[in-house]
DNA sequence: GTCTATAACATGATAGAC
DNA sequence: GTCTATCATGTTATAGAC
């Protein structure tokens, strides 16, 4: 559970050999991890104490509640998300160059750290009141950024549309948020590979064309 | 919550006047909503019970367990999903045809039925023991299907081949069921619309093709 | 920052009357 | 088949010592 690659050395400190993470960093991936594995409600907070070695109560001294610890961990995730995504898009011109770097840095981002991310795009049915409404106002922002894309390629003539472009984002971001629910990063594929596969597969398609049947 | 759509009359009822659906059967209904709706561990037998207008102890003259419940629900999904399926892909020659029919079929049946599948297919970790086991093994023998169907296809030469069947059928299946997350029967389209643009999308991909640029 | 102890409540499930 | 009443346990969270 505790990560094996270890964070800089605080400021300050002369050596630069490796700083352990803090508790409170061990909390919030502690928490992603089994948020992931047994859902927020499955996950209690006597199990995620005994996970980092201390006792519930303890907890209290990093986090206000278990549900302002979802809210924490979901809203992290986004912000690394939005920002990588962002920065991808940015660089990009051309219609679909856009779309591929999104789809690149959507994949990419969300499997090299799956844990929060998936509390954050599966778990939010937990949250209520204002962090419920404000988290699920941002994923809706986001796919609506997509399905912005996905008209403008349109537009240009690039993409098919003949389907609606909500449904086509749907779809598209079914196809990479799905992975979620196999991937692993001890397997033996890497993010940058599934991102490859998910741009082929979702762009050019399954079948195997030939010069007698394009544009059929 | 409570179904609009009414059963059959029972055996040896000379009329053929509606019937309600047993409490059982809303039970059924009603557990499995509300399963996808906030989650196995997030819903309590007493709103459970509230829903369906009796005390939560009365729940338990139908049902051993929350966990058996569940199991009950998921089974029967997979139940309708499997027949579905074989039916329509023993009906179906040529390998692209099976893989069409088994996407239509399986999109189809998820769709007019979401909540159980939901509950079977998001749900299955809050089971333990030999119920975990056995479903888990189930949906695993299906995903194990696709792959075949998939591979048989590269076989043909009609799939591309360059990447591996497994991935391609876990991107296939992923690009499915996500739409339960999205999905709503009182929608604007149905569900052999959706089947039929994830049909499209996953065999024809979303790039337009010039005469130009096929085989790229 | 971590502990022991406990409060305050929700949970799944059972007993037994009707 | 449904009810009232209750049990035993698990839950999140707090109080206060060290």
């Amino acid at each position: 559970m505790r990560p094996s690659q270890v964070q800089a050395t605080a400021p300050g400190t002369p050596d630069d050999s490796p700083a352990k993470p803090s508790t409170y960093e061990r909390l919030l991936a502690a928490a992603a991890a089994m948020f992931r594995q047994r859902g927020y409600e499955g996950t209690s907070t006597r199990e995620l104490a005994d996970v980092l070695g201390i006792q519930k109560a303890s907890l209290y001294h990093y986090m206000s509640s278990k549900e302002q610890l979802l809210y924490e961990i979901s809203t992290r995730s986004m912000d690394l998300m939005d920002a990588r995504i962002a920065a991808a898009v940015q660089t990009s011109t051309g219609a679909i160059e856009r779309l591929t770097a999104l789809i690149e840095s959507h994949v990419e981002a969300m499997l090299e750290n799956p844990d929060p991310y998936a509390a954050s795009l599966l778990e939010l049915r937990a949250l209520r009141g204002e962090h419920a409404r404000q988290l699920i106002a941002r994923r809706k922002n986001y796919e609506e950024l997509v399905v912005e894309m996905v008209a403008a390629a349109q537009d240009q003539g690039a993409l098919r549309a003949d389907i609606d472009p909500h449904h086509l984002a749907r779809l598209l971001l079914g196809t990479m948020n799905w992975t979620l629910f196999w991937y692993h990063p001890e397997g033996p594929v890497s993010p940058v590979e599934v991102a490859a596969m998910i741009r082929t597969v979702i762009l050019d398609g399954l079948l195997v064309r030939t010069a007698s049947d394009q544009r059929r």
